[in-house]
DNA sequence: ATTATCTATAGATCTATAGATAATGC
DNA sequence: ATTATCTATAGATCTATAGATAATGC
């Protein structure tokens, strides 16, 4: 029956309501805030660290530093869009131009979706540093299951294999390229935007019936 | 007869082969690349300062300041673009299909080629302050002439309003995305690509036989 | 006299560490 | 005793200004 709020620790200077979320998650949540808006040079720990209720140096008890936080969120968003396409190869079930279309169009919900502008992170300059590394595997590995996908569409199999890198690079591209579109107009309603984006896709795959 | 190199006004500290340059244009040119690469909060003025052969403070005798730097490129790429589409958007001649095809593969050069990846400079956050407002402007100027010749075409005459703006920023969206294309892979052959960028945006358009 | 540059620096950060403190747990 | 937090701060920046300096121009 312990009344909530009792915790370990010497209590936080400026008390707040307890959102119930653990505290790295509250940190995490500021930074990808703060990170797509001001960028991350730009966004200071102690701006992070404020923002989940902690002051500046706190922050280290749970993170390395600014750092560890992008790296965490760069692969926390790309992770669960390969399990994603992992499962969609799988499916020996559906068409492979039904598959691909259900991979974009969950892709561009999850960059656009969510409280954050999570897709953002990856318009940052800083995420192409070798420390990154591990987030740009998962990506490569995202992209390569783009390919697969699309090679095995009917008008992929006509391809060659240049030809199929470049449409491979396309589609990537434009589901990316989502997040600029998100960016300048951040009110729209996702469902029928990812819809129509995977929509497009199929387009420049090459399909001419675009059906789920 | 004068030498080159004899100038009004104290040496420099550090001399170095005469670029030709206005010290300007030395100056936006060393910006674009370390904002491109770094990012703009991460570059110094220090660093522009001196890759342009200067010292920290003589940047200020040409530059109010970083956001001027930034404000500067910022426009001097779109605005080529604006002339083009409003060229293009005047020209009877030809079909709306080639001139939006035309338009297409130019913005992707223009994006990618060069020797910096100006294009880069779209995707850094801090370029949605209101600060570069003009920036805003023009590129929305160049969104509405997209929108224009897309409605011209055979496909986009059948749309109603809605389906006509998602086009529009889907395909608005494939050539920014283009950047993010570029940066992971900046040695590809820009020609070809922005060709075949070209192509994919008619197929989202719903053109069938892409051609110039 | 004018100009383009320099050196020097005040004032304002920001990061990361050291070490104190105020809770709970046993 | 353990834990989560705090306060304080050293050291390292970075920006923008003040004012000196070393050329050319007249």
């Amino acid at each position: 029956m312990g009344t909530t709020g009792r915790r370990v620790g010497r209590p936080r200077a400026a008390q707040r309501p307890d959102s119930g979320l653990a505290v790295r998650d509250e940190l995490l949540g500021a930074a990808a805030e703060l990170f797509t808006t001001l960028g991350y040079a730009a966004t200071t720990t102690r701006a992070v660290a404020e923002r989940a209720g902690l002051r500046q140096a706190t922050m280290y008890h749970y993170f390395g530093g600014k750092e560890d936080l992008l790296a965490d969120l760069l692969e926390s968003t790309v992770t669960p869009s390969l399990a994603l396409a992992r499962g969609l190869l799988a499916d020996e079930e559906r068409s492979p131009e039904t598959r691909l279309w259900h991979l974009c169009r969950s892709d561009v919900e999850l960059l656009c979706g969510g409280p954050h502008n999570l897709g953002g992170l990856y318009l940052l300059p800083e995420v192409r540093a070798e420390r990154f590394a591990g987030f740009h595997r998962v990506r490569a590995d995202l992209k390569d299951a783009y390919g697969r996908l699309l090679a095995a569409t009917g008008p992929g199999s006509l391809l060659d294999k240049g030809e199929l890198a470049v449409r491979t690079d396309l589609v990537f591209g434009l589901i990316e390229g989502v997040i600029l579109v998100h960016r300048s107009d951040p009110d729209r309603p996702v469902e029928a935007f990812a819809a129509a984006t995977a929509d497009a896709a199929l387009r420049i795959v090459g399909v001419t019936e675009a059906g789920a």
